[in-house]
DNA sequence: CAAACAACGTTGGTTAGGCCAACATAAAGG
DNA sequence: CCTTTATGTTGGCCTAACCAACGTTGTTTG
């Protein structure tokens, strides 16, 4: 028994928040690739980290991000190359590198930030200010309640 | 000037719905992958276009899902193996396929809701009811925003 | 009516993200 | 001391989203 136009999501998709999540997170790729640089988010998460808890280790950065060593290794490694960050090895740990970020990496940092709300506000046009700091007080309770779990 | 401890994601990061909602999702993959079987999510949302709007052409099936038409083609070759649904030609419209769901597929469909409705809770554990349904609403002003862009 | 156009299913890729495995080195703990 | 744990690094796997191209079939238009 057909219900309605299928031009639409089904009921029972609608009423799940990780299929919601999702198909958001889609949309705010599509918005990204299309207005940043390469591999920009990734690059733009590390920066906000450095920029704000100081230098880390890599591995530091990727609990802090959720994300795992081996992929912070590889942003690590562009942000080097462009010169926006700074990687030594620790003295008093050597098995560790001391991330730095740098005076180009703040300012590129920026420019990234200020790309990433152009998108924000493009991909939230639909609600009004109150319900879009609404969103991000429920989205970030989440969160909390899941301890950072994976790698 | 370091700020606070590197255990959370920066500022920066969590003001970002793009952000919050790509990790969230992340949380319902992991959740999910531990619990349906392969391919479950793509599966579940075929199934419930289905159920929902009854006979539909992969292209129609695609359009309600915001799926791409290749990968609704291979979701439906996996689902017609598994005799969870039923392809044949539309003979008015010798273009389309008409993609019926079986008894079969009616049952697995509700034992695959019955899984994402578990994965849905321990997901929002950490929200009451009332925070549950504003978020639900929430997301879907903001998906109900975009038109169907893709594919 | 005929020719151009658009839609559909299908095959076969590409890309970015998240993840796991294994290793050598270095530190920490017994 | 020996064992265990942490770190960076290399290399690879898999899923999801996408794109390109093709032959076939309707649709539109000159």
């Amino acid at each position: 028994m057909p219900n309605e136009d299928p031009l639409r999501p089904p009921g029972r998709l609608e009423s799940l928040t990780q299929w919601q999540s999702g198909k958001i997170a889609t949309l705010g790729a599509r918005l990204t690739s299309s207005r940043m640089p390469l591999g920009g988010r990734a690059d733009f998460a590390v920066l906000a980290a450095l920029q704000q808890f100081g230098p880390l280790s890599q591995a530091d950065i990727g609990r802090s991000l959720g994300l795992d060593r081996n992929d912070v290794n590889e942003v690590v490694g562009r942000l080097e190359g462009a010169h926006h960050v700074h990687r030594m090895p620790n003295p008093t740990d050597r098995r560790r590198n001391t991330v730095t970020i740098t005076a180009q990496g703040a300012r590129h940092l920026d420019e990234l930030e200020a790309i990433a709300h152009e998108i924000q506000n493009d991909l939230l046009q639909g609600l009004d200010q109150n319900e879009r700091v609404q969103l991000r007080a429920l989205l970030r309770k989440v969160l909390a309640s899941h301890g950072p779990q994976p790698s």
